[in-house]
DNA sequence: CTACGGGTTGGAGTTAACTTCAAGGTCAAG
DNA sequence: CTTGACCTTGAAGTTAACTCCAACCCGTAG
């Protein structure tokens, strides 16, 4: 299980937990009782990072793997919720950009040449942009 | 102060609440004591949801916002952070992209040319990537 | 005047998404 | 056979980010 989590970058707390809310579905098992996955499930694990990261909650997840899946289409209200979603993302993405654009202004205004450490440090902790549990690198040593 | 709120479409509370934890600095006040806001207070609240459709938490977007106006540099590692980041953007959008198309692949597959209603609905409610609270427009009404 | 739609407060409640816990079973290495 | 790293379960706990509440004040319209 731990393999299957390792490979997507995500715990095994955290499939269990996926498998629960019917995300993820009941894998075999070994004679022991172990899941065993294939390598579907690592697929549909990264479909969920994705779609996470587009913003959309685990539950409007689960239903677009339905319809991924199965065909299953829930209403067409649906169409036009996915299709007004789909042309947000140039929005979206400018959006992207601009905070980007901000935040290198912010490094070349504030932050100029400073490629070690040595600084007055008057704030405590930052670490950008990873989720609390996402592991690799605990770069919180800020002090 | 609802007017702010409707300007960057959020609740009143979620201001309040923004007050509360020192992402927006305390306002002027009438002599009845109701919150003054400047124009800098939209800018503000804008950059905040920017930088959470980014992914940042909001303790994080305290310290950026810290960076921006008074050019305070919490360490020669945050640089660094902030840089490997701002270099993982292009990742993050190649990453949205991907989704897209799976979006829009679906769509043509499961779904084509179904534009109004009168589809068996097997599943219960979708509302695509709007946080709860977001206002306008209740789609829920699935059924 | 009262009604009504705003504003104010501190504190408590909610939600999503994990995360941890206790108590135990499995299994290859030493 | 024991140690240690893995796996199992249901349930309870945690965290971030709101969201709601009671109880009150302000200002205008009728």
């Amino acid at each position: 299980m731990s393999k299957l989590a390792s490979q997507v970058g995500t715990s095994t707390d955290t499939l269990r937990y996926y498998e629960r809310i019917g995300l993820l579905p009941e894998p075999d098992r070994s004679p022991a009782g172990y899941r065993l996955y294939g390598d579907d499930a690592a697929d549909r694990v990264r479909f969920i990072k994705r779609a996470q990261r587009f913003g959309l909650r685990l539950e409007e997840i689960g239903e677009l793997l339905q319809i991924r899946e199965q065909g299953l289409c829930p209403c067409g209200r649906t169409k036009r919720l996915l299709e007004e979603r789909v042309a947000e993302l140039s929005e979206e993405m400018a959006a992207l950009q601009r905070l980007r654009d901000d935040i290198e202004q912010m490094l070349d205004e504030h932050l100029p040449g400073a490629d070690g450490d040595g600084w007055q440090c008057g704030s405590s902790l930052i670490q950008i942009g990873r989720r609390p549990n996402t592991e690799r690198g605990n770069h919180r040593e800020c002090f």
